[in-house]
DNA sequence: TTGCTCCTCACGTCACGTGAGGTGGC
DNA sequence: TTGCTCCTCACGTCACGTGAGGTGGC
C-alpha cells in the first residue's frame, strides 16, 4: 500500500515474462482489440505497458485459462474490466459523480457475471472431484480384493 | 442398476449428441488414438459405438473442459481410462488375476494424477471466486457512496 | 560499435468447423 | 425408390508458435 506515483513502463518481453504467456499473445490480443491500441505509437515503435495494463492482461488470462472463453466471449465479459481501466485512468482526470456512477454500474452486472460462471465450474469440478474418488476408492478395493487371493 | 446383457451400439451421430459435440470430433479424436479404432471396420463402413465408447469420450472430454487439457496431455492421462476400458471388455474374456491386478495397479496412480488436478483447479477457481466477491462489494460500496452524495 | 530486445510480415500448427461429392442401411 | 445418416477428402478458422529479415534504444 505504498503510494506509487512514479508510472513505471514495461516493455512487450516483460510484461510477457510478468504474466507467463509469449510476446506473439500480447500483440494478437492487441489486434483482436482485448487491449487498448496505443493509438500515438508509431509504425515500428517499442509498444509500452503500464501496471494497469499488466492487471488487465493478467484478469483476461485468468478468465481464459480457468473458465474456458474465446477470444470473442472475453471481449464481452471484459469490459467490465475496460470500464475499471478507464475508471482508474479518469478517476482523477474528470470528476464527474454521474460519469463515476456510469462507470459503476456498468461494472457491477459484468463482475456478477463472472463470478457465476466461477461458482458454476467450481461446481462441476466438485462433482468430478467426487467421481474420481469413488473411482480411487473402487479401484483400490479391486486391489485389495486381488491381492489377497493372490498372496 | 439393470443388468444389461444386449450389446447396444450407437452410430457416431447419435454418440455426438449424447456427449455433445460434433462428429468431426470425435472422428478426429480416433484419427488421434484417443477412441480406439476399429480394425475390422472397412474403409467407407460406419462406425458403430458402445456403451463403454460412450462413457471414455465423456471422460475424456471432461477432462479437456474442465482441466483445459491438449489432446497430447489426454493421451498420457486417459491411459488410465483406456486401461479401465480394456479391463471392461476382458475381465470375463481374460480371467487371469495377475492381469486384472496389473491393469489395477495401472490405474490407480493415473486416476490419482488426475485427482490432484482437479484439486488445483478447484483451489485456483477458489482463489479467482473470492477476488471477484471482493471486488463487487467493494464496486457496491463505491455505488453506495456516489449515490449519497448525488441523490 | 556491439548486443539485446524490439518490430513487421508471413507461413505453420492444433483442434476442430464446414461444405463437396458420393455411398449405404431402415 | 426416397430420405436420412453416414463416408472420405480437403480447405477454412481460431489462437497462437516460429522463424526471416530488419530497425532502435541502453
Amino acid at each position: 500500500m505504498t503510494a506509487q506515483t512514479a508510472e513505471r513502463t514495461y516493455r512487450i518481453g516483460e510484461v510477457a515474462e510478468l504474466v507467463g504467456v509469449t510476446t506473439r499473445t500480447i500483440r494478437y490480443y492487441e489486434e483482436r482489440g482485448l487491449l487498448g491500441k496505443d493509438s500515438a505509437r508509431a509504425k515500428g515503435a517499442h509498444r509500452l505497458y503500464t501496471d494497469a495494463d499488466v492487471t488487465r492482461l493478467r484478469e483476461l488470462l485468468r478468465l481464459r485459462d480457468l473458465l474456458g472463453l474465446s477470444l470473442e466471449e472475453l471481449v464481452e465479459l471484459a469490459e467490465a474490466e475496460e470500464a475499471r481501466a478507464v475508471l482508474r485512468q479518469r478517476w482523477h482526470s474528470d470528476p464527474s459523480e454521474a460519469v463515476r456512477a456510469a462507470i459503476v454500474e456498468e461494472a457491477i452486472p459484468l463482475v456478477t457475471r463472472q463470478l457465476e460462471l466461477v461458482r458454476a465450474r467450481r461446481a462441476k469440478l466438485a462433482e468430478f472431484e467426487a467421481d474420481l474418488k469413488k473411482k480411487l476408492r473402487s479401484l483400490e478395493e479391486r486391489r485389495r480384493t486381488l491381492g489377497m487371493k493372490a498372496g
